[in-house]
DNA sequence: CTTGACACTGGTGTTGGCTCTAGGGTGTAA
DNA sequence: TTACACCCTAGAGCCAACACCAGTGTCAAG
């Protein structure tokens, strides 16, 4: 609606994919900068805060607390600003790939049983009993 | 302390690495079968409660809820609860592997930046302007 | 100059997953 | 028989990350 490219909440939210409340709420939380005003009180965003909001939502996918995306994006400041952000990035790396590792271990888990509940759906249809519960200490009442 | 292998709630949440409330906890939401007790009204567990404890933990750091995990031990029951199970880990099984998808490419991004950080330092030591931050917009005020 | 869509603030509510508190009982060891 | 570590229950509190609400203001269109 307003020119220059300047966007109002709703606005940015839809581009974002988010609600206005959250928007505010990151607002809130500094994890984006303070809007500018209209003089009617209305924020203004570039658009280039939608790239930065989803940012924020796709780390948080990865498993990254707020918090943690707001070091990322204080970390400091000040001379050994980019040192600070190169090891917090340092850092987030490895915990995302122990992730993964993990993850693909569980997987492998989830396949193992997988497999074996269709044998057993194979071998009795419907009223197979299943092989998965009783591994995972089900039974032991 | 008790014999026959059977814990007490302090021991079994050591082994398992949770507190006492998590045990109690998950216990009341039904993802533990209702413990024994004591004539004193202890809770006994067999040690193999732990593993199952554990199982919940790291299915937890996959991404499912409690209430999930739960329907991976119930599903149902009766004549479907094979085949439910079955279906219950396919989706998951797709779930965990679109997440891992996601994240490979979430590192790329991360060591990208890392690079580009890495760079900068090395042109100009600690007062180096990090790269990152403004790519992620952070300096559009 | 009113209508309707959108915006504002401050506050409360929600969900998940614990965590803590109060007030009490149990059990073993000195 | 007292000390101490542990256990019990019911319920309140807490944190993250929003969602929702009331009461009010803004503003472009007709």
């Amino acid at each position: 609606m307003a020119q220059n490219g300047s966007l109002q909440i709703g606005e940015i939210a839809a581009l974002a994919d988010v609600s206005v409340d959250t928007v505010r709420y990151y607002e809130k939380l500094k994890l984006l900068p303070t809007a500018a005003r209209t003089n009617g009180g209305y924020r203004v965003f570039s658009v280039g805060m939608a790239d930065r909001i989803r940012f924020i939502k796709q780390a948080q996918e990865m498993g990254f607390t707020l918090d943690e995306i707001k070091q990322l994006f204080i970390s400091g400041g000040g001379e050994n600003q980019c040192k600070n952000v190169r090891d917090l990035i340092r850092v987030k790396l490895t915990e995302l790939e122990d992730k993964m590792r993990q993850m693909k271990s569980f997987k492998g888990f989830l396949n193992r049983h997988l497999v074996a509940c269709e044998n057993e759906l194979d071998a009795h249809g419907k009223a197979a009993s299943c092989p998965v519960l009783t591994t995972i200490e089900i039974s032991r009442k």
